[in-house]
DNA sequence: CCAAAAATGGACTGTCCAGTCCATTTTTGG
DNA sequence: CCAAAAATGGACTGGACAGTCCATTTTTGG
């Protein structure tokens, strides 16, 4: 769509997504217009086309830079995981910017909730994130297994996704009773499981 | 709103919160128009603001309709449970209900994620329907443990918020995937991790 | 049987919104 | 320095949609 980018240009549209992120965030993607993002940031009308085909692109550029932000948050946590113990900093970190971010809910669970139905590309974008985030879950169990920490009997694949569930549902439920606490059941639920395979 | 309400009356009011709920289920409670329902019921505009205040009004008789049926649907399987096995025969109905749907997710975790944050009204009825399924569940796990199947030790209050975490968690990956694995892995997880306090 | 209440029909309004179009300003690169 | 490309401005369109309004038909209950 666009042949050449300025640094001017890459940054007006940086911006544009990074306010798009926030207000879809906040209200959803059906609930925030093109209107709202312009007033946002400043940018007018022709500049949202000039960078995007139309919403649903802007959308997945939504969808792209929340995927991100999440999987360098969780890698900090995660790529070096050595311990029960790091996985309990990693399950406190959760818990506080789930209550830091006012437990709003998860920016990646909300948009597969409301677009997997309604758009077959953004569900299977949103698809490939859980799986991404899966797998540095799932890197991470290795890690300990490899170390000797966890039993080889013990699945990573499939407990990186039953962990990936309990945080998903854990949000959610925090996010309708605008408290922490379900969030902290459901990881502890998850820890438990993994203790159980404790070397 | 309405003085009495005559059985046609109650008749058409049903027959429209059902057609509403099916396609709020589909789309999404943003994403579906009265037109639509009008289209799907055969009622004129006029019946829609006659037995409903506005659209939002006809979302809350959604919502409640949606809990009372997965209230009944799980009360069936939880309100006599009596061992492991019947846990694992509710874990393998909510398989087989998520697969005869299609995968398309839960009614009442949808409704949360999509209005949570838009209405608070919404938010604090579905934080109470969230609240009933749990002590369906706990109840049962009451149950279990005053059969002496679960240790005195074990906490059923947090337990059933840890369970639904982890079914509507894998239910929104299950739904993203379009595929019940995730649910299945996730249910797992919390019923191994309930046969860790097994008597 | 008949008046009041309930149920239904459907046109109309005002607003919001995604997307289009054409023009102007600014930057780039030779 | 200058032409081409990039960036920006903003009016305009067509449609969708929630909600209003007034009328007619049907049912109820005394």
């Amino acid at each position: 769509m666009k042949r050449t980018l300025t640094p001017r240009g890459a940054a007006t549209k940086r911006r544009i997504v990074e306010a798009a992120a926030e207000l879809i965030y906040a209200k959803g993607a059906e609930r925030v217009s093109l209107d709202e993002v312009m007033e946002a940031t400043g940018a007018s009308r022709s500049q949202l086309y000039h960078y995007f085909a139309n919403k649903d692109a802007l959308v997945r550029e939504v969808i792209e830079i929340q995927t991100t932000r999440i999987l360098e948050a969780n890698s900090g946590h995660l790529e070096h995981l050595d311990s029960f113990e790091a996985l309990r900093v990693w399950r406190d970190a959760l818990i506080a910017a789930n209550r830091a971010g006012g437990v709003r809910g998860c920016p990646l669970g909300s948009l597969a909730n409301e677009l997997a139905a309604h758009s077959e590309e953004a569900r299977h974008q949103l698809d490939q994130s859980f799986a991404a985030w899966g797998t540095v879950i799932e890197k991470g169990l290795c890690r300990m297994r490899e170390r000797g920490q966890i039993k080889a009997s013990a699945n990573p694949k499939a407990m990186s996704v039953a962990i990936l569930a309990a945080i998903q549902g854990g949000i959610l439920l925090s996010k309708t009773a605008r408290d922490s606490q379900p969030l902290e059941l459901a990881l502890d639920m998850a820890l438990n499981h993994l203790e159980r395979f404790a070397a």
